[in-house]
DNA sequence: TCCTACATGTAATAAGTTACATGATTAC
DNA sequence: GTAATCATGTAACTTATTACATGTAGGA
């Protein structure tokens, strides 16, 4: 899975620009993808090239012009194609863990503000995703439910853990292990 | 945070090769890090030149001669200022979410496959996260401990997440919505 | 006045992956 | 005999990021 699976799979509901696409990575996709727009115009161009997609450009008043990209039967080909492929393992990788992993060699009080602003970080994610929820749910199909489900439960447990976290670092820590929570 | 960074942090423990810092990469960092061998000795090259960590070679016996990296004051210096740059946001990309965010597009039958094929993976980094956390509770910070917490309750909300995805897409599914669990 | 939203794109750079290249030992 | 483990490394390539470059309209 790339940067043009991604863009094709936008495609197949409908003409989009480069910047609907990237609102799209913002708000909806955000849970398990995200790009800049530094990825998004090259992958239009290439698909474009390919002819995967074709342009058309629409005038706008008071505002710039609008690159609108329609799917080609190329295109749906293509993206058939990558619905056969592999499946391509997750792939995650965070500094704040890292940092808790290396969490002895820094100070309790950096770890403390690193999880507290990972876990507003993180209410804020949650509440964008069941905006999206609560407002789609009767047009989104089930398996999209079940991806959006997915980053709310995931943001959901990772909430938790950072609260219990920030409380076992501010409490007296009497030198007690950590007691892993049922 | 990248590849260079963690090899420090790896190294402050002590002494190790390049193998022995993929083997942790592997297992016990596996939920937030992963990078391949063509990362770590390039990684461990490029500190080695700039005085980071210096190389001792261990002969050893029906084995390959062993290249242990011990940090250097540098080095350590150097790690520390990576705990005081500012915190880098997480970065997920999951192909399987992909898929079931444009599920309608696919057979329900790949989807069930898929979703049983990530439910089995995550079983197994969960039983090894799960093992490691047993073996070292008594002697890992609590940082750490949070930090694999944090990986073992993220890994249990996706798999109890994609079994409800699952018996969702093998029941009748009825044209009733996908109520979110609470 | 300044920030945000709208809107498109390129160039230089960074970072890491995959495949290649080698080779002994041990367990099945 | 063949797969896995131990062990090190390079070169070509892919992919995406960051910073740059430009400009209008509307709201606070």
């Amino acid at each position: 899975m790339q940067a043009k699976d991604i863009v094709l799979g936008l495609l197949m509901q409908g003409p989009k620009s480069g910047y609907d696409i990237k609102q799209e990575y913002e708000i909806e996709l955000s849970h398990f993808f995200d790009a800049s727009y530094g990825s998004v115009y090259p992958a239009l161009k290439q698909l474009e090239k390919s002819g995967m997609i074709v342009k058309e450009t629409v005038m706008q008043e008071g505002k710039p012009d609008k690159h609108l990209f329609t799917i080609t039967d190329l295109g749906e080909q293509q993206f058939q194609q990558y619905l056969a492929s592999p499946i391509q393992a997750d792939f995650y990788r965070s500094d704040i863990l890292a940092r808790l992993y290396f969490g002895k060699y820094g100070s309790t009080d950096d770890l403390i503000r690193w999880l507290e602003e990972g876990m507003s970080e993180r209410i804020r994610l949650l509440q964008q995703l069941e905006e999206v929820y609560e407002e789609y749910k009767t047009n989104f199909s089930p398996p999209r439910l079940i991806s959006i489900q997915f980053g709310m439960q995931d943001y959901q447990a990772q909430i938790k853990v950072m609260q219990q976290g920030i409380d076992y670092l501010k409490s007296d820590q009497g030198h007690e292990f950590w007691e892993m929570p049922s």
